[in-house]
DNA sequence: GCAAAAGTGTTCTCGGTACACCCATGC
DNA sequence: GCATGGGTGTACCGAGAACACTTTTGC
């Protein structure tokens, strides 16, 4: 075996931290593992990258398997690479997350998973199979930096949304003990200038309906080149 | 051949993109390779990591093996995988950057390379090898948002430096137009009181000279860990 | 004494934060 | 009519930005 050979044994995987948001609470979906290694174990949805599949699309196809769900916000985070996380060989794995509207997902495990379930993202169980718990904080500790900076938080909301509802969203994630002041939120998020006002309103609540709003993705790409910084 | 099997046939390598600082303008170390493929071309030094070799330990032996130096700043950006990215077969590659201390270094151009050279790091050549531009562009701006955040400038100057020294690598870094006001960033770097004053001064120049400063780690972290948060 | 960089304060503006009451709807 | 969440404005404070002159040294 000349040297270069003795390089070609590893394989890889992805695996995806996908996030969704209830109205409540920040949730992952976790599979319960259908097959050796950690066979019954909570995990990260992920497969093993295909010889000749780019790593992007390899998480895509993961979250297409599981959710049914494509063109989906999605995100790569980092390799883990110990040397040990894999028992039946060299694996390094890349991470990533991906935001998805919790409403329009509809349970289709995949082969992989025996089943999948919504975890909260605050607080799942310790003991994931493999470095899990390790890609799983990493990836969550990402996602509330970057929900700070990037406006990220509208791919896990329904295409209209109230503005009590963007706000609690922006509480479970950044999760603020005291959450944040109801005008002062508004007043800052509507004077960035990248929500539009839909013309239909709240119905069916037993209060005043609120109006519904859009997030104006063209807007904000207009204004971020101008020098636009959103920032909560 | 097992269906698992067929996945143990790739292998994975690290790039890394070092960065120094020469007191003018923010450089990055590349080499010339001394092997195929891309045999002369410009490339960020990097190699294969070996089976049983964690990714972080390869990063930094190829640090070492180029620059001699050990326990620096290193960080992983990301992976690259696309499919055809290596010619010889599927390798898919973690980025890493690092930052040194440009003085510390002395050329050991390691046996991947034939020579070693410091280059502009906004401006280099957009020919490197493999998909080297990518992964420089990716890490460079990955440096420049990491900067304005969290005190890493500090890795790239010597123990002691001078407020001028400093303001001056930040504006490397940020590459500002029409650079800080020198009162401002003064006002703004001491009221973080994560710097101490040494007793000693400049010496042999032909002005006025300047007091030496040096960044105090634990009393930022004091500090961070009480809610203060760096930001240029 | 002159060239070259070090060092130093004040004013203004704007964005962040704190805070409490009336409004529209369903039942 | 009452319970529920929707919607709104003002006053204060602190951080950021703009801005120019004096000081110390080497030659």
């Amino acid at each position: 075996m000349s040297e270069v050979e003795s390089f070609f044994k590893s394989a890889f995987s992805v695996d995806n931290v996908i996030f969704g948001f209830d109205g409540r609470s920040l949730k992952v979906l976790l599979i319960q593992r259908g097959a050796a290694p950690f066979r019954g174990k909570w995990a990260l949805p992920g497969d093993l990258v295909y010889p000749n599949e780019d790593l992007d699309a390899a998480a895509e196809r993961v979250l297409q398997q599981l959710t049914g769900l494509s063109n989906v916000y999605l995100e790569q985070v980092k390799a883990f690479g110990a040397v040990d996380r894999h028992p039946i060989g060299r694996v390094i794995t890349i991470a990533y997350y991906s935001l998805i509207k919790i409403s329009n997902y509809a349970v289709t495990p995949a082969s992989f998973a025996q089943s999948a379930q919504w975890h909260e993202a605050n607080n799942v169980i310790t003991d994931l199979a493999f470095d899990h718990n390790d890609i799983l904080d990493t990836c969550l500790q990402q996602l509330k930096t970057k929900a700070r900076r990037e406006p990220i938080g509208f791919e896990l909301l329904p295409p209209k949304f109230t503005l009590t509802e963007l706000q609690q969203l922006y509480e479970a994630i950044l999760d603020q003990p005291k959450g944040l002041d109801k005008r002062n939120f508004r007043k800052k998020i509507l004077a960035m200038n990248i929500l539009v006002e839909c013309s239909e309103q709240q119905a069916g609540v037993a209060h005043r309906p609120a109006k519904l709003y859009q997030f104006d993705k063209e807007k904000y790409e207009a204004l971020a080149a101008k020098g636009l910084s959103f920032d909560l």
